[in-house]
RNA sequence: GGGAGAAUGUCCCGAGUGGCAAAGGGGGGGGACUGUAAAUCCCCUGCUUUACGGCUUCGUAGGUUCGAGUCCUACUUCUCCCA
């Protein structure tokens, strides 16, 4: 709620960006003279990054926005190592393919937020894989772990929660935030990068960086964190029905992306107006104050915003009126998605149903008509025997419905 | 190396006296009410073209039994304690 001086500051904070900062009135000297280089780590874990680093992502372009310089650092070397938070046995090492592929999807998304090149305030891509994997385990001891006290590393609220719960907490998982923080003092001393961001989880490896940075004497570190986004309803962001909402086109297309945001709950729409749109905090005073049934028109707004930041105008509009035309107007619109089937000798509903992927098997299928939640053409379907043929084509095809927001469109081979 | 305990419905947690397709949650899906929201209520949630039918499920592999998630043996993995 303070004020500050620099613009970088005043926005993360009016924003609400803001939930941990290390020495806000020395970080905000800096901002305000542009002086501030700023990175966030991404694990290449997955091919596409999604929604729930986008704050991160937000930031770094207020970041640039505000004058400032903004690293994206892909994890190519710590993903190699894995991070092993979280105790499920899906802690499988991935290939250095798949961390390479993983690695070019996600760079993709950068592109759309920051602008790259080498003047002073562009953003800059590096691979920590670049110093990590070749890293001599002796220097590194020496030069490095030397500085790691165990008695303080143990006392960290992380390491002290698994300890208390007695899980296993490996020797690996413990160096990730050596790592992390070896990271932070390379990229100050290389890149005269001088503060790092994060999710608030992550606190405790950026202030390890921070106190490295000095022991090894480097400038001075800056650590900021974010809140944890979490739904008001207390949910996880970013988890749906369809898994992750990625970010990537090709695997969230920007229809369903639109359609994420457009059902936002209505207690976190200010919030997130603020957060992932770049729209001005007057408009958005103005739009979450809308009660009731209004509210929706705040819901467009930010779902408009959201999808033309990552997806472009042109795609934003696109998912607004196939979504206007299939909500409002009830017709099957063109953007919807399009199965490919044979019609020619008929087609059962159930067997329609799993191909247009609207059910995993027969069986649900025909429990989802049993329930009352398939539509063919909008009218409910009753019978599980029903067989679609040519003559249920309309205007070229058949729209198939799961429940109200799931259509797909069949169209004859 | 020694000792103790655990692994259940391929999302998670979790009950389970030898008769079990297996309790209960959470999560997810559908319906009603609404505003493509939340809350609430109802239904569904292993596969199988109906099924009181068939098939496949309780870490893996064998065994005892008419019958095994449940008992026995070996193995695997995980956790904790001691060294």
């Amino acid at each position: 709620m303070s004020t500050y001086t620099s613009d970088f500051l005043n926005i993360l904070s009016s924003r609400g960006y803001i939930h941990q900062c290390s020495d806000a009135a020395g970080l905000d000297a800096l901002a305000a003279k542009g002086d501030v280089t700023a990175y966030i780590g991404f694990d290449c874990t997955a091919p596409s990054l999604h929604v729930g680093s986008l704050v991160q992502i937000m930031m770094l372009y207020w970041l640039q926005q505000s004058g400032n310089k903004p690293i994206a650092l892909m994890g190519g070397g710590t993903t190699r190592v894995g991070d092993p938070t979280g105790k499920d046995e899906s802690r499988k090492l991935l290939s250095l393919e798949d961390i390479e592929n993983n690695k070019r999807g996600i760079q993709d998304v950068f592109s759309k937020f920051l602008t790259f090149g080498s003047g002073k305030t562009d953003a800059v891509m590096v691979d920590n894989a670049e110093w990590l994997t070749k890293l001599n385990y002796i220097d590194m001891l020496r030069d490095v772990g030397r500085h790691f006290s165990i008695n303080r590393m143990l006392a960290m609220d992380s390491v002290k929660l698994r300890l208390d719960r007695e899980s296993e907490f490996s020797f690996l998982e413990f160096n990730y935030m050596i790592l992390q923080s070896y990271d932070f003092t390379v990229l100050a001393q290389r890149y005269g990068c001088n503060l790092q961001m994060g999710g608030s989880d992550q606190w405790g490896n950026i202030i390890n960086g921070v106190d490295l940075g000095r022991r090894m004497g480097t400038q001075q570190l800056f650590a900021l964190t974010t809140p944890l986004i979490t739904l008001a309803s207390g949910a996880k962001m970013g988890k749906t029905a369809q898994g992750a909402v990625w970010l990537n086109a090709d695997m969230r297309s920007p229809y369903d992306y639109w359609q994420f945001w457009r059902n936002t709950e209505d207690a976190d729409v200010g919030r997130f107006l603020r957060l992932f749109t770049t729209l001005p905090l007057d408009e958005v005073k103005r739009l979450e104050v809308l009660a009731g049934a209004e509210l929706n028109e705040a819901k467009k707004v930010l779902a408009n915003a959201a999808t033309a930041l990552l997806h472009g105008d042109d795609a934003a509009a696109a998912a607004a009126e196939t979504a206007r035309k299939t909500f409002e107007e009830g017709a099957s619109a063109a953007g919807l998605p399009t199965v490919s089937v044979d019609l020619a000798g008929g087609v059962g509903v159930l067997a329609a149903l799993v191909q247009a992927g609207l059910a995993a098997s027969n069986g649900e299928a025909r429990r989802a008509i049993q329930g009352g939640g398939i539509r063919v053409n909008d009218e409910a379907v009753k019978d599980d025997k029903l067989v679609l043929t040519a003559a249920d084509v309309r205007d070229g095809s058949i729209k198939l419905s799961h429940g109200k927001k799931k259509h797909v469109l069949l169209k004859q081979q």
